[in-house]
DNA sequence: ATATCGATTATCT
DNA sequence: GATAATCGATATG
């Protein structure tokens, strides 16, 4: 299946306001699912649905990067809402985090998986692959450090960039909502597993690890 | 100065 | 299901 075919959105995409980043990372994860992340790279536009994200909830969270209090790494989830917090991590990848609360308190919402809209033909360029088959989509973007990838989002580049504003990388709303949200525990983490702050779309094949996981946590929660 | 570890992924068996 | 790869931030001496 050539990527081209995939159908593309023609509904405008408003960007989403400081005061809606301004609250608390549980409420903006949740309420990001179904929005839609861009990255305007001079007339190229990569378009992708959030469909999973976790909260994490600043000092008082032993798996946020905050708890141990402001560091020149961490420092723009302790600055003003709305702003991307880009790290790296293992090495090769990078992860994605939007900061919520107001300015002076951390928190933060980690990027785990979009699905690809438009520009997919250059996201596969940025991952190295090739799309041979509608499965092979998931490959895109299903795990915060590949869609960090397909979207060249790096922390040279985009850390501290503000996401409520339409440049280089945004967040915005295209009137989509999602029908049922899946919360989870957080992946990958050791401390405070147990948490339930993982927000899903409910059946969502774009959503990262293996599907198993996603069966087992619906039929949990 | 050196050691440890991680909000991951690809590539095996 | 298990593991290697890879490096910056952080802790410790």
């Amino acid at each position: 299946m050539r990527a081209s075919s995939i159908p593309t959105p023609t509904a405008a995409i408003h960007p989403l306001n400081r005061a809606f980043y301004g609250r608390s990372p549980r409420r903006v994860a949740r309420e990001l699912l179904g929005k839609v992340l861009v990255r305007q790279d001079g007339s190229e536009r990569l378009t992708a649905r959030i469909v999973e994200v976790e909260a994490y909830l600043g000092e008082k969270d032993p798996a946020a990067h905050s708890a141990a209090g402001l560091t020149p790494r961490n420092a723009v989830l302790f600055g003003p809402p709305g702003h991307a917090y880009v790290y790296f991590i293992y090495g090769n990848y990078y992860c994605l985090n939007v900061s919520c609360e107001p300015e002076g308190k951390a928190g933060g919402v980690l990027f785990r998986a979009v699905e690809p809209l438009t520009g997919i033909d250059q996201m596969a360029r940025a991952r190295g692959i090739e799309i041979h088959r509608p499965a092979d989509l998931r490959k895109l973007t299903s795990g915060p450090g590949r869609l960090c990838e397909a979207f060249g989002i790096t922390r040279a580049h985009d850390n501290g960039c503000d996401l409520t504003a339409p440049g280089s990388l945004w967040i915005g709303d295209d009137g989509n909502r999602p029908n049922r949200v899946v919360v989870t525990p957080r992946i990958g983490i050791t401390k405070a597993s147990d948490q339930l702050l993982r927000y899903v779309i409910s059946g969502s094949p774009f959503v990262s690890g293996p599907r198993i996981l996603l069966i087992k946590a619906a039929g949990k929660v």
